[in-house]
DNA sequence: CAGTGGTCTAGACCACACT
DNA sequence: GTGTGGTCTAGACCACTGC
């Protein structure tokens, strides 16, 4: 009901936009968007540090209390990350200790690093148009143009992970398998720094399947091996998803750990 | 450093419990400390509302914020439940809108109210003593005495879930396999009303297997069907394991939902 | 209406990092 | 020391629930 407009940020006279909603939306809620319109818009870069929470106060015209609340709840959803004494940063994928964060597969024994960096190998890259499926996950039109990338990774030496990925041919522009192969670090990180994609949520849905032909080929197990079959659409800001990605994992000697809260 | 002993709570003097650690423990900690222990001991029991934040507040001398930051953190965790207007409850699994909160597995269109209600069918339900690998997952030593299920999940007539679970026979002691297929609800719900057994978090891997001969009899699959292997333990208050649970699902027509952040 | 949780503020002080 | 995030307080007011 009240909504005082916390202007400040460049627009003239904001006015009441919500008016026939009855939607109360604390003033907290709406720092929250517009600090998220600033990631949004590239004014602070992953891996920058934003405004102290003093100076976000006075530019939005709230107590420091205020911001607070808005920023602990972006931290809460891996979009900022605090540190104190330092400042607040935008969360980035290019840090080590966050390296695998949306990969769950981890070795029965040990942790990933135990197995020391994973092998590579870019099996497939290339640009067509979308089928009618792969259009519906991410929100394009069936015969726009994506990227299709096929690679596999090993732990160990062993082949373990086979992916397919789709990425949206717009933002992706200029990927090619090279850019891929030549890359050392997450393939996220790749995306931030290169494309200004950030990926911040994902959806997962997992299944045991059989290998088909090259499946099993690629990833050295008989037909008859079942494989973990990961389908994973990944968001980026305001739900847009930006990548489908398919992924076949063999679990001798991992498994997919999850936590339930 | 201040720790400024939140007694209140009928110890006398409880003077400094931290003395030579350098661990500073900021007062809505100990708090969320004072309360999880109301949790444990059934001062509040699950549906249950606790007392106000203010009455709280007034219990251990502290603000009515620092009462609520403490909350918030519980709440977030799942349990305690927040309601405007009527109070702050106990967390519990007999509730309607969070029965499966444990399970990911969801069919492929719809959900799980889409099939109606799981029929479920217990296939076995005996005491025997835990073997190495069991009393490690449940905390105990091998021989100690524990309660083994097998049951069947099935959604529109088709078993879809295997599952074998394994209890310490202490704090279940007097479960059969007739209060178990006599209880229409969450089993967790029967849990807490009959056991005062709370379950607040659980750990999951997950794998691809093939069925044994008896696995694919109870779930109608021929054994070449690869299966999801789900292997659990949950555990309640205190990061006391309660329950090992090995779940197989059949994902021809479902899949494990997973969200990323 | 009274009681509950939810929001917002202003100010004081603490812990941590850098310089 | 200065600046950052982190904690704690006290008080005002708002939104929701149920009597």
């Amino acid at each position: 009901m009240n909504n005082i407009s916390p202007l400040a940020d460049s627009s003239p006279t904001d006015a009441d936009a919500s008016l026939l909603t009855p939607a109360f939306s604390p003033l907290y809620q709406q720092i929250k968007g517009l600090i998220l319109k600033s990631l949004q818009s590239g004014e602070w870069k992953p891996g920058e540090s934003i405004p102290s929470e003093m100076d976000l106060a006075a530019r939005y015209r709230v107590s420091q209390g205020t911001v607070r609340k808005a920023i602990d709840e972006l931290a809460a959803d891996h979009l900022l990350v605090r540190r104190q004494g330092k400042g607040t940063f935008v969360a980035t994928h290019a840090e080590q200790h966050v390296q695998y964060r949306f990969l769950k597969l981890v070795p029965d024994r040990g942790n990933l690093d135990t197995e020391g960096p994973a092998q590579r190998e870019i099996v497939d890259c290339k640009r067509l148009r979308a089928s009618a499926d792969i259009a519906r996950a991410l929100a394009l039109r069936t015969g726009d143009a994506v990227l299709q990338v096929r690679r596999v990774l090993s732990f160990a030496g062993k082949p373990t992970i086979l992916e397919d990925l789709w990425l949206p041919g717009g933002p992706f522009k200029g990927l090619t398998a090279e850019r891929l192969a030549d890359y050392h670090g997450p393939m996220y990180a790749l995306f931030e720094t290169e494309f200004g994609v950030r990926m911040v949520r994902a959806d997962e849905k997992i299944r045991a399947v059989l290998p088909d032909e090259a499946q099993s080929q690629l990833l050295q197990v008989s037909a008859g091996t079942p494989l973990l079959s990961v389908e994973r659409v990944a968001y980026t800001y305001n739900d847009t998803p930006m990548e489908l990605r398919r992924g076949f994992y063999r679990t001798e000697n991992h498994h997919y750990h999850n936590v339930l809260n």
